[in-house]
DNA sequence: CTGGATTGGTACGATATTCTGACTATCTCA
DNA sequence: TGAGATAGTCAGAATATCGTACCAATCCAG
């Protein structure tokens, strides 16, 4: 993974790629996020579990669909799937399209989990929109949403 | 970890938070750039190696430094550097300003991962600026590169 | 409408990743 | 100089992730 195009022989500050540029705020707010989280009583989810929770569907998601989003393999995501099951975050209901496959589902517990962390994104999002200011903001929203057309296997 | 802010009942497209929709691309170049390296020859490159030997300063980083960088314990951190030595990418050297300190710098292997990749990120952010259009690419690295400035623990 | 290919998912075993707690050596500074 | 902070390591345990191999339901070409 390379990260800096240009390395200056000075030490200077040097131009990091636009994936890890991304990942840096990204990063911050998942630790502010699921720390939050911990300190609100959800404090046996995991991050991977999170990563995995945030991708379902207000629908359902099936278990493949997870797993091409979160670019993990099915069994991975059938593993993180059966703990945040078992801790009460999501059900896995049949679906009706298709008897092979089965819905996961936001469980009470994780509709819960998502009110609670609501409040630290929208705070998150605040603290960063009044750094950038409302246009930078809205342009990278923007350009985010736009990238995602591009770059979501799952979209 | 919420996602969605506003679920619509219909099952129309949500809107997600900033971190995911910047996680998305990272995710996805991450991925590629991996994959190429890979077929590249470097081969025993791991995406957890991968992330931490990004962070490393032209002028070598202490393991302190990327683990506060990577928001990983300096154990994990120490963890994955003795990999990366053990495989080629980086060496330690000592520290001249502090004897209990070691720097962590880019070898020979290192450099050559660096050089093997950096086309494919240019490529990658080539198509991602195809899809964005100019102006847009450059608000995208200019609103990130600022939102750097209170994202990155160590920046 | 049937048999082969595809798709959704699970089971098992092997690694890889990450953390907590405890410890040593060195450094800082009042 | 001595108390606390800092850089790093060691040991042990819990999590996460993958590869290979399966099964069952569905899809599709003929």
């Amino acid at each position: 993974m390379v990260v800096r195009t240009k390395v200056s022989s000075s030490g200077a500050e040097s131009e990091l790629n636009l994936g890890l540029l991304m990942f840096i705020p990204y990063r911050a707010m998942e630790k502010e996020v699921l720390d939050a989280l911990a300190a609100a009583g959800f404090d046996d989810v995991t991050l991977a579990q999170a990563r995995v929770f945030q991708r379902i569907n207000a629908n359902g998601s099936r278990l493949t669909e997870l797993a091409e989003a979160a670019q993990l393999t099915k069994q991975t995501v059938g593993f993180l799937v059966d703990q945040l099951e078992r801790a009460g975050y999501v059900e896995r209901t049949p679906d009706p399209r298709d008897r092979r496959a089965r819905l996961v589902r936001v469980a009470d517990r994780g509709a819960a989990a998502v009110r609670a962390s609501a409040g630290v994104v929208a705070e998150i999002e605040a603290r960063w929109a009044e750094h950038l200011g409302p246009a930078r903001t809205a342009q990278l929203r923007e350009a985010l949403t736009a990238l995602r057309e591009i770059t979501d296997p799952y979209a």
